[in-house]
Order: structure tokens, then sequence, then C-alpha cells
DNA sequence: ACGCGTAATTTGATCGATCAAATACAGTAG
DNA sequence: CTACTGTATTTGATCGATCAAATTACGCGT
């Protein structure tokens, strides 16, 4: 087996130095077309590929994405990762970045991947998925230089303007306000709502999606709002649990917006499919079982999320085709 | 910012040359115990990790292996890729590997990336996951010496024995054996088996497995075994529609054994919690909704095809801590 | 103390690419 | 025809590590 084309072996077939070769690849604005040509015939003929490694090492880039694998997915929406991570691997490979995987136990754990997968110039920066309250992750990145972008807004209250944080996020506000619309205007007085516990950034936001599209109904009072309100962990158990106990106060409930479809999954099996129900992420049990969801645009989130890293935000990341 | 220090400066801070700390790290056994020691201070005190790059400039080994995303993950299914993955990356990490991801479109789109990404010296090898019969990848892929190893046994006749396709599988037909002997154990005498249409590998062996099973308890003949199943695409929908089906037909049904946890939430929601079923995967969604599920080694099923690949059937892989 | 063989360590070369600086090459003006 | 300018291309040096070969240190018998 033949050992690989080089910039050299390249070089010789089309009659030009190694550098050309490499200006044809980098900067073919330096190079005249005629010569381009020849470059890019040999390069074909040759099926020359730069070798990464090579190319990392000089310019001291990787063109490498890393981003944790959490441990266990609770609940179903492991899925939505799994749906990101294919967005991202994909939008990433369109801008001539790689992404690679790691997992970590926790958070002081994975700063230390941070360190190691850096360090080793393994990767350049990192995405980072399930943001919290008081991240010690961000911070030690920022402090570290080290670019980074989160999907998941910060939920510090200066941080959603802080330059040095990138992020993006779903409007889960304009979501459930939507859904929330739209299950009042088909058939529906008395939507109820089910969520997550405050204080918790993504599910306070999405809370105040269903609040908001109730209030502009005007067909119930606040008071009335409270009542038809849960709150539970992210798992169909506690859905289950939630939902019978807030039909045992005995109020009406025509349909249900909910925070997950985790959530959503259990009043479904609770309320049966005389309810209309509507969850948030669209993972494929959603459509599975026939349950109506808001979809995520992951493609979108990926692809935003890559730009900020690319733009001057991180700080001299770039991408080879 | 102070640069990333290098073997230089950890063998100036420790008074040895360069190649001493190399030897350090990779073959201890040529340095005495106490320039060891000395170095490892060094590199202690300086937090100095190798720079991936140019150590895989140097030898020629990413110590990387390649994993494709699937595009979609039909139904449930797709968190075992997810649980999979998640395994893999920990395992490889502990044998000094890491894993990068890829997607692509179709098999031969997969392909073109194969080459590609073991062209620019990105990789060194590959975990396929859903491999089918006639496979062109695998093929493809032993042409062309590529090292690999298959989640999932290989399907052609011969391929099973051939020592350049290296593979690890769960063993679908004695899990679903155990499984419906369980179920006859308990309660049920009919129990009923929904899987997927042959031919399918993996399918039809954990069809014998139920199959073995129910024949070993001799209680029903083979045409009454034959009546007692059903097959249907892996979907939720599907199943529902194929069960249902199978009750029209008037037999008995005690339990119902299924291929998969899709199959198997189908069956669910349409027999009630009356009647046992198992799945296969033990998905999150299984765990949910109280379902039982054959759980997947993944954790060893990862490892054992990191060794194969390690091992003198890799070629030549390699990992570092 | 000397020489010798092995163990321990050091020096020189290399992996494949890019950067920085030098050179060749046009085209134009004087 | 020379000098000059800007473009196109080539040569030399470098990124950080490991390999191969050369060198030095060490233990030991005589």
């Amino acid at each position: 087996m033949s050992p690989l084309p080089t910039v050299l072996d390249v070089g010789r077939v089309a009659g030009v130095s190694r550098q050309t070769v490499s200006n044809v690849l980098n900067s073919p604005e330096l190079v005249r077309p005629a010569t381009r040509e020849k470059v890019e015939a040999a390069i074909a003929e040759l099926g020359y590929r730069p070798h990464a490694s090579a190319r990392r090492l000089r310019t001291q880039k990787s063109s490498t994405l890393g981003i944790r694998l959490d441990p266990m997915t609770n609940g179903i929406s492991g899925s939505l990762l799994d749906r990101f991570l294919h967005a991202l691997t994909e939008q990433a490979d369109r801008r001539g970045l790689r992404v690679m995987l790691f997992t970590a136990t926790d958070p002081d754990d994975e700063i230390r991947q941070f360190s190691r997968l850096r360090d080793g110039a393994d990767v350049d920066g990192f995405v980072l998925t399930a943001t919290f309250h008081e991240d010690p992750r961000t911070e030690w990145l920022i402090e570290h230089d080290v670019p980074f972008v989160t999907f998941g807004r910060p939920w510090g209250i200066d941080d959603m303007n802080d330059p040095r944080h990138l992020w993006v996020d779903v409007d889960g506000h304009s979501g459930l306000r939507d859904a929330t619309r739209y299950l009042l205007s088909t058939r529906a007085e008395h939507v109820a709502y089910l969520g997550w516990p405050s204080p918790s950034g993504t599910g306070d936001d999405r809370r105040r999606g269903w609040r908001e599209a109730m209030e502009a109904r005007g067909a119930l009072s606040a008071s009335r709002l409270d009542a038809l309100q849960a709150e539970t962990e992210d798992d169909v158990q506690g859905a289950r649990d939630a939902i019978r106990a807030l039909i045992a106060t005995g109020v009406r409930i025509d349909a249900v917006a909910c925070a997950s479809d985790s959530l959503a999954l259990g009043v479904l099996l609770e309320v049966g499919p005389g309810v209309p129900v509507v969850g948030f992420d669209n993972t494929p049990v959603a459509g599975a079982i026939g349950l109506s969801s808001i979809e995520q645009p992951l493609v979108e989130v990926a692809a935003g999320a890559l730009d900020l890293l690319l733009g001057d935000g991180g700080k001299g990341i770039v991408g080879w085709k």
C-alpha cells in the first residue's frame, strides 16, 4: 500500500513547489488561475488530502469542538441531545469543523476534561448543553479564555449580556405561548400547564409562555390560573402523579400544555386520548404515540452556535473544508 | 497567557533531555526510577500535556475512532445508540482513545466519509452500528485495510468467522429465550411474540430465542406457535396494528415478548396494563412507563469492541493516556 | 585501575503542513 | 536599457513530539 501523498508529491506532479499547493488550498487568491488549475488537477489525480495533524501542529488550531455526552439522560429527553448532536455534527462539517466526544461524571470532572482536552490541543473549544444557575463550568471557561458556546441561555442575572458568554437557545416562551394559543383556538378554555419546579430558567420561561397566552385570552382570573398548573421533576411517573393530583382538586381541564415530552407522556397515559396534550421537543416518542409536540429547530440552533464560535467570539477558531 | 509547556520545557526543569521526557511517558521501563520521578515531578509542576497533534504527526496514529451518527433515529431505539455512544466514549477514554463523530446520508456517502476522515489522518478506525446484509461499508473497509469493528454481527453467510471483520453484538437469542422463560414461569402459557419481518439478522435471532423457550416448554404445537407471532416494522403504530390483528384472530394471549421497546410500547398501549409485556434494549422510555425490558450490556459491548480493535485486529491502533 | 558489555541518556533527523522572508517575474515609467 | 513596483512563486525555518543512532554512564570481572 502506497503512503499518502503530501503537498510535495502534489507539487511535483503539478510542477510547482509545496507552498504553492498550500496556497491553492488556503489562499487561492494568491495563485494565478492557470497555476491553480494545474494544482487542482494534481490534487484530484493523486487523491490528496491535507494531513489534519500536521496542519494542526503548524497552525496551533485543531478545528475540533468538544462536547460532553451526558452520563444518563434522565427520561426521554435524552434523544433531544441526540438530535442536537446530529445537527451539530452536520453543521460543523459544513464549516470544516470536527466534533469530538467526551464524558464526565460531574461538573468538576467536566472541568478537568476541559483542561485535559485543551492542553492536549485536541479541541479548540466546547459546546455545553445543560447549563444551570451559577454554572462553574462557564466561569472556568471564561477565566481560562477557552472559546465555548452554550445551548441553553446563561441563567445568572448579568450573564445574559456578557459578551464572553456566547449562547443559543430555543424560545420556550413563544413556543409554549403559541401552543397554548393553538389549544385555546380549537376546543379548550381550561388549558392546564404542567412544568418543572421553580427556579428553573428554562422551565420558568416556558411557564410564562403558557401564562401569557392564557392571560391574553382573559377568560380566567389569576387565581384560577394558579390552580390550573402543577409542577414536578422531569419524569413520566412524576407527571402521572402530578396530573392526577391536579385532577383530584376538581378543577376543569380541557387540555394540557407541558414543559417536556416526558411530562406529556405521563399526562397522556393518565388522561387518555380524549384530552389534547402538547409536549415540547418533539422527541421520537412523541411522534410514535401520536402526541403533539413543539419542535425545536435544532439545525438552526446548531448552526447559530457554530456561527457564534467562528465569529470573533471564538477567538480564532477556524474551520477547514 | 503563557504558551503551553513542551517536552523541552519539562526536560529543562527536570534537568534531562526531551527524549527522556518522552521515554518517561511512553517507555518508562527504559528510564531509571530516580530520573523518572524527577521528570514526573516536573510534568506535574508545569502541568504539561503532550501535544496531541504533534504526537499524531510523528507516529502517524490519531488514536481516534470515527463513529457515524445516524441521520434520523427511527422510533425510540435511537436512545440505544445514544447510550452506546456514551459507553463507547467512556471506554475509549480509558484506553487513551478519542471518539470523533461524523454524519452521512446513505451508505455511499458514509464510504466517502470513511475515505475523507482516514486520508486526512483524522481517525485510525471506525465503529459501525447498524450493519445489514451485504453491507457495502464493511466490504470497502476490508478492501482498503481500514480497521473497524461493528456493533451488530455480520449477516453474510461466511462473514461471521471472517477474521477481517471484527464484531461484537448482544445475544438477542438468549435474551429473548430467558425473557420468555421468565414469562412462562410466572403466569402465562401463551406467550406471543412480536418481531420484525424476515429476513432480519437481529430480528430472526431474537425470534429464535422466543421459539426455543416455547418449544422447550412443550405446551404448544408448532402450528399454534406460528399463530402466536406477528411481525411489523419497528415503530409504535405498526406494533399497535399488528397486535390488534393478532388479537382479532381469537388466539389466546397471556403475555407478549417483543423484539424492541418500540414494539413493546405499541403493544402495551393496545393491551393495557393487564397483560405482561417485555421489550428489548431497556430504553429510558421502557423504565418510564413501567415496561419490563431486556437490558443490553452496553458497557461490556463497547469495551469488547475496543479491545478487539486494539488487539492485533486493529492493525496498529494504539491509545495514549 | 582497565576494559567491556549493557543500561541510560542525549543528539540529529523526521513526520506534513504553514509562516515568514527571499527571489523570480511581469509590466511600466523614466 | 535600467530602475522600480507589485505580483507570483520558491526556499528556509518551525510547530512538538518520536524514532534511530550516537554517546555517555555504570556495574563488574580480572
